[in-house]
DNA sequence: GAATTCAATGGCGCAATGGCCATATAAGCA
DNA sequence: TGCTTATATGGCCATTGCGCCATTGAATTC
């Protein structure tokens, strides 16, 4: 059996794209932020406690990504999650963190 | 309304780190080879179509993240999937990506 | 129009990533 | 004991990612 890709190389570098805009801990504590409603910069500025422009460069890598959409009222930004699949992408890495935790707790005893 | 953090920053750190394993071409290739049956590394460098030491440190990344488990025999090393969770990982990308998609096509016309 | 506020961008430094080559390690075989 | 094959590791280099600072741009208010 000789082992074949399933997809092109291209569909898989478009994923992947999807996924790295997902690898960073600000960016997922900003989508799970938004899950409840949207909000502007200076919230999310404050919820992630970094810098104003280091979190406008993480909105920019989200909206890049299509997972984010923004929409201007006056001087401020708001945002919004521009897809509702993000549950099964919880669900997964949730999985996996608590299949990784069990798997320790095993050794140590 | 005050924006709180619904998790601790470990615990973000923690998600990220499983997603960062999901973030490359080549380890989205091998994952989803690995839902068909186990193969060894030699399987995956030629899948893969990169130099054998890299494909073996896509697999150690891999590892780390709980994503896959090894078993030796003999001189091969076989890889699997340790978790059953990434399908809804695949369809979580898969929606974003055909979102994208559409939204490109509208502006197109 | 000057001052203020919110957000985005450019720049810079530093750390992490990912590729290949060369080498090490380990198992199987002559 | 060598010899070959399969895999892992170390080294090196180029690229990317990410942080902050400084600045710019745009809208609001005075």
């Amino acid at each position: 059996m000789e082992p074949r890709p399933r997809h092109s190389r291209q569909r898989y570098e478009a994923r992947a794209r999807i996924a790295k805009a997902l690898a960073h801990p600000s960016r997922l504590m900003i989508l799970e932020a938004l899950e409840n409603r949207e909000m502007c910069v200076c919230d999310l500025t404050e919820l992630v406690g970094a810098d104003q422009s280091t979190v406008s460069k993480h909105l920019a890598v989200l909206k890049q990504a299509g997972l984010v959409a923004d929409r201007k009222e006056g001087v401020m930004v708001y945002y919004k999650l521009k897809v509702c699949c993000l549950k099964g992408f919880w669900e997964c890495i949730e999985t996996v963190l608590a299949e990784n935790l069990k798997l320790q707790q095993a050794v140590l005893q």
